[in-house]
DNA sequence: AAATAAAAAGACAAAAAACTCTTTTATTAT
DNA sequence: ATAATAAAAGAGTTTTTTGTCTTTTTATTT
């Protein structure tokens, strides 16, 4: 496994496509955005379910219905996704998995750890979800595995 | 959970416990290891057995034996062990989950995550796992949750 | 050689993560 | 109003991770 759970990752591809795809006002359906991103559609409902409840993304019930961003969600980090699904331990848990440490109290291996964890929490700050629309758009880049 | 799994949290923790433990060249048994790294102890048991096998740390059986490390293992770089354990995805692996991405073809996200990955690696293997003995013996650090 | 101490191995058990299926509810178009 | 569409919700299942227990093997000490 890598840095973030299989959930989040599926997020982050599918807020990613949700934002390419609805650049213009409209509406994409679970079935298309499991398609272009190649998750299971019916677990992918559920991670999208949430990111709803939580305000992150829009949806929107019936024909023409479907989930969207709305323009502040787009200027949105991605650290937000990743805390709703991951929650924030990947910014701020100890490496070793020990619960004392802290800058006071440090674990041996928290200075050095702490630089790595710093770097990925800004790099995930300054990233921001509309951010990738014109290389997707371009084709340049894909979602899919 | 955080970067590593749990079975690799407390594979480190163990091998930072058994180089401090064993630098006089003592052996020290999983009972001992798992009262000082809280951990629990048939499960430790079996990641220990792994590493043992894959020579990462050393065992002997029967009275007086128990764990142990080689000057050699002492200098071995963190990043061993948890290659070891959880693989080497997080050095290697993509932000997405998606298998595709690499240098020439990269996903969206790949260079901004690239370099805290690098950065990650290259901490892991700046670091050694004897390196902590000193500041483990005068007891500044605990390995204990 | 016998007793003992400690790891190795194997077979289980529980919990969490990942994934599926079915039913319900809301919206829109006709 | 009704039919069609699409998300929401709920109730599972499977797989992986985490953790336990028992037996076997090996080395050491006496």
């Amino acid at each position: 496994m890598g840095i973030f759970s299989k959930t989040c990752e599926y997020g982050i591809r599918a807020v990613f496509f949700i934002a390419h795809r609805t650049a213009d006002g409209a509406r994409v359906s679970i079935k298309e955005i499991a398609a272009n991103i190649d998750s299971p559609e019916p677990f992918l409902a559920k991670i999208l379910q949430d990111l709803s409840r939580k305000g992150i993304i829009g949806s929107v019930k019936g024909p023409n219905g479907g989930f969207f961003l709305d323009p502040r969600s787009r200027k949105m980090p991605l650290a937000r996704i990743v805390e709703a699904i991951d929650g924030e331990g990947v910014f701020t848990g100890c490496g070793l998995g020990l619960e004392y440490c802290s800058e006071t109290n440090p674990c041996p291996l928290h200075h050095q750890f702490k630089k790595v964890r710093n770097q990925l929490t800004k790099m995930m700050e300054n990233t921001t979800i509309g951010q990738f629309n014109e290389e997707l758009h371009l084709g340049i880049k894909s979602l899919k595995k």
